[in-house]
DNA sequence: CTTTAGGTGGGAAAAAGTGGGAAAAAGTAG
DNA sequence: CTACTTTTTCCCACTTTTTCCCACCTAAAG
């Protein structure tokens, strides 16, 4: 299970390094194996082990493809997954096609979602912290919450 | 499986070099031997191993040609599909036709999409990623996926 | 103060990608 | 049918990018 928030560093070469913690939870659910894809909504990327990723998929490619929004998270969730592997040094190169989606820079934030991780440039992460929420948009559910 | 997204140029020949690690795929999948054709919906190539390729051609063929749209799959679909092979760098030569039809210019990216790829223009990829999606589209799936 | 682990940067070798040119093939005109 | 022009194909060589590895820096712990 990820949780909690790091702040971590890209190089100029695209290098991202791990946080220890989260190399350690990597390296025992999937041997430090795991897909990296776009977030369709928020334009950052998600980060999942390898061994959870295929469930993701089935459920993503079984959207009835008559519909322009399903096809759309098709293409960006099929067509950027790419899959990476911790280097010698704890360290993963991160595509461009990704880092441009995502637009990552120098600063990001890696963040623990349950079953997979999200990175974000450390700018849209603030970002979205900072936004107004919409009382609109709040579903039965969220209005339901008690916590 | 594809997957992923590759940034691609192509030459003022129309020459395109596959990625490496998409050509080895190609390599095993189908000994680098592929058919290219149009995408009725999106204005972008498909590329279908030459193993796979029948079998879409048959379901297209198969669609009751009394249905205008239909027809229009078929003579696109099939009319425009052109076999092509990696030469010994590793390129491909784009027909001219469908250059044309994809608005294909000098920056593309090609898309992993399962059991094929796409091949677009960046300037529509962008346009496609960028486009505000539209709320009363979603589907019951789409609403209720949680990944 | 020394030691160790985590994080960072850079360089060299290898691989991948790019451009151009010559030979071959195809097309055209006399 | 032949000679000439244009296009296509194939191959070589150069440039850029990627990958892998090593070494250093910093911070925390002993």
């Amino acid at each position: 299970m990820f949780e909690g928030s790091h702040s971590v560093t890209m190089d100029a070469k695209g290098r991202l390094a791990i946080p220890a913690k989260v190399r350690d939870q990597l390296t025992s659910v999937c041997q430090g194996r795991f897909v990296v894809t776009a977030d369709v909504v928020e334009r950052c990327l998600l980060v999942y082990p390898d061994t959870h990723w295929p469930e993701v998929r089935a459920s993503i490619q079984a959207l009835p493809n008559t519909n322009r929004t399903a096809r759309k998270y098709q293409r960006l969730m099929v067509g950027m997954a790419t899959s990476l592997e911790l280097d010698g040094n704890g360290r993963v190169l991160l595509p461009q096609t990704l880092r441009d989606y995502a637009f990552l820079e120098k600063k990001l934030i890696l963040v623990g979602q349950g079953s997979k991780l999200e990175l974000w440039s450390d700018e849209r992460w603030n970002a979205m912290i900072n936004a107004e929420d919409d009382e609109d948009e709040l579903t039965e559910e969220l209005k339901n919450l008690s916590i």
